[in-house]
Formats: structure tokens, C-alpha cells, sequence
DNA sequence: ACCCACATGTAAGACGTTACATGATTCC
DNA sequence: GGAATCATGTAACGTCTTACATGTGGGT
């Protein structure tokens, strides 16, 4: 099968998040948080936002239109799909955590919870599988300063993952 | 200009760690630490491997190669290649620098420290920046209520770069 | 008038994935 | 002998970047 794709979902849900956006204006928003995780260029974002009115999924919003600008609003449809694809289950590959998280609004949307679990369980994994890599390369000191760029960027991941298993479970303790 | 390709570069870099390598066995590399930085799957990698003996970067090493396996090990032309792509300053964007810290193998190597003394000046602005967009964007309680998705990211983005900046001063002390 | 930011669009090419193919060796 | 893994290669396709192109509106 082939893989989803991203780009509409991350359209529609700049545009929930604002109510409406410009293709401009979207193309402005990747400078923003959001392009920590994700990043388009307007040649991307206006053919996409083309197939996204002729799939039903948004539609340009008449009222604030204007010759210059046209403002893009979420249909019914495109709601139903934004809410499908952030109730997908999370993968280990592709990382969609930090992008989905940016879409709930709400604090207590229960997916805000969901996501979190979700993420938790892949991190404590993925943790628990470069400690056993460390232990198995890096036993003997030798073995350290033979490949120390290997080590440090191995210990460096295993820090990473730890800090952020500790600020999800911080951040599921505030949801409570 | 057109955009440096990486991809050679790695290939270079496994092999050049490894002394040699099949074409296989680099598809596998991916499956370990590499494989948290970047991926290439052998569709790409066969075709690369002969393009970099075509520029002479690379040679099939006689000696252990077989009617199965062709392994590959790196040449001098392919060494100052490597060198000069690892000598180029680290950029905001496009984040190379676990990628090529994983390939400096030695830790006196005078590379490996300034690797991190550029990546520590570029995660220290983007801390600033990122501090900055967070009093803009969530001083009044509200404006986090309203966007707590956002808000989570942002939070998060803080941490990582906070924790990563700490770790990088850390190695850095360490070499001393 | 000119420049710049705003605003949108298309085309060519690079890069990467998935799928299609083939053959050798090892393990059961 | 059949399945799984090793090993290499090509083709079709989708996505994204870079470059080319055009027009509007506001400021000086």
C-alpha cells in the first residue's frame, strides 16, 4: 500500500486552527513551530490546496476573499478527515507525535491523553532498545575510543529519550 | 545553487568506519544508530555506489569480493571528499551534525570539537528564539488554554534544546 | 516612479519509495 | 525440496525543491 500522505492534514489542521488561512499565509506558518517538525513550500501548498477543494475538504471563504488574497476555510468533510487521520494510531517511523499534538487545541480533548500514551509506549521501546545496543557495543572502553563519534551520538539519543519519556509523563500528570 | 546531496557522504562515512562494506551491509547500517539520522534503502544505494566509482571516491576491493558480495572501500580521492564535506560549517538547517559526529571516529580528532562548538552556538540561538516566541506567543494563561497543543510543542522544543545544549557542554568538558 | 512585501501559479529536475526481478546460499 | 536470508539490480511513481513567472498594493 502506499504511504500516507502528510501534507493535507497538516493544511487542514492550520486551517482549523486558525478558523481560515491564505495559501500565503500558510506558507508564513511553516517559519512558526510548526516547521520545528514539518516544512512546505507555497509550490507544494497551492496545488494541494487545489485538490483539496475539488476533494471537498475546505473551501475558499467568499466573505474575506478578496482579488488579492484568497482565505481558505475546513468543510464538514475535511473535519471528519483531520479527525480520522489524528485518531490513527502513532508508528515507530514517520514520528507524527509533535505534528498531531500542534492539532488539539484542547486540554482535555481526549486524544491529547491518547497521543501521549501512545508516544510514551513507542519511547520507552525505542529507550530500552538503544540501551541494549550501548551495552552491547560499548561494554569495553576500548570499544568507546575506537568509535567515539558513535558512542557520543548512542548516549546522546539515550539522554533524548529519557528526558522526553520523563516531560511526557510530566505532561500526563497535568492532565489528571 | 543546488543543494548538497548527503547521501555519498554517508555512504563514504560507513565505509571509511568499517574499512569495507557491501552494498548490503550498508542497507543494514541503517537498521542501527545511523538510522536515527537518515535512511536509504538499496534501490538508492547499488545506483550510488556506482556513481562513486565512477568519480573514483570509492574502489571494489579484489581481494574479499566473490561472485556473491562486492565490498567496497574508500579511496583517497573518496577520503578528501569525506574530509571536506565534515569540514564544512554546520548549518541551522538541514541539522547534519549527529550525522557527521558519527563519523569522526577518533576523540582527539580536532573535528570532533569543533563539530560541537558549532552545533552548541546554533542550538543556543534557536534557544533564544524559541524563549522568545514562548513570552510572545503564552503570557496570559489563556492564550495556553486556548492552544494547548501549541503550547505542549513549544514547551517541548524548550526542554530538548535546554537538555541538548547541557549534554553538549558537557562533551565539551569532557575533552578538555 | 520604484521598491518591497504580499500573493499566486507552473515547470523541470532531484530525490526517495515501492514494486518488480533475479539469483545464490543457508537452514530445516 | 522449500523457506528465509543474503545480495544485487531496475522501473515506475510520488514528493519536494528550485527556478521561472506574473500580478497587486502600500510606502517613499
Amino acid at each position: 500500500m502506499p504511504k500516507k500522505r502528510v501534507l493535507p492534514y497538516i493544511l487542514l489542521g492550520l486551517i482549523n486552527n486558525q478558523a481560515k488561512l491564505t495559501g500565503y499565509q500558510i506558507s508564513q506558518e511553516f517559519n512558526n513551530e510548526i516547521g520545528e517538525f514539518w516544512h512546505a513550500s507555497h509550490s507544494q501548498i497551492y496545488p494541494e490546496l487545489q485538490r483539496m477543494i475539488d476533494d471537498g475538504w475546505v473551501m475558499s471563504d467568499e466573505e474575506s476573499s478578496d482579488s488579492k488574497s484568497t482565505y481558505y476555510v475546513i468543510t464538514d468533510k475535511g473535519n471528519d478527515a483531520l479527525s480520522e487521520w489524528l485518531n490513527e494510531p502513532l508508528s515507530e517511523k514517520d514520528d507524527l507525535f509533535s505534528l498531531k499534538l500542534y492539532f488539539v487545541k484542547d486540554k482535555h480533548d481526549s486524544l491529547m491523553k491518547k497521543l501521549i500514551q501512545q508516544q510514551l509506549k513507542i519511547n520507552s521501546a525505542h529507550y530500552s532498545h538503544l540501551l541494549e545496543r550501548k551495552k552491547l557495543l560499548f561494554s569495553k572502553s576500548s570499544d568507546i575510543e575506537s568509535s567515539y563519534g558513535h558512542y557520543l551520538i548512542l548516549s546522546s539519543a539515550i539522554e533524548r529519550e529519557s528526558n522526553h519519556i520523563k516531560w511526557l509523563n510530566d505532561v500526563l500528570e497535568e492532565l489528571k
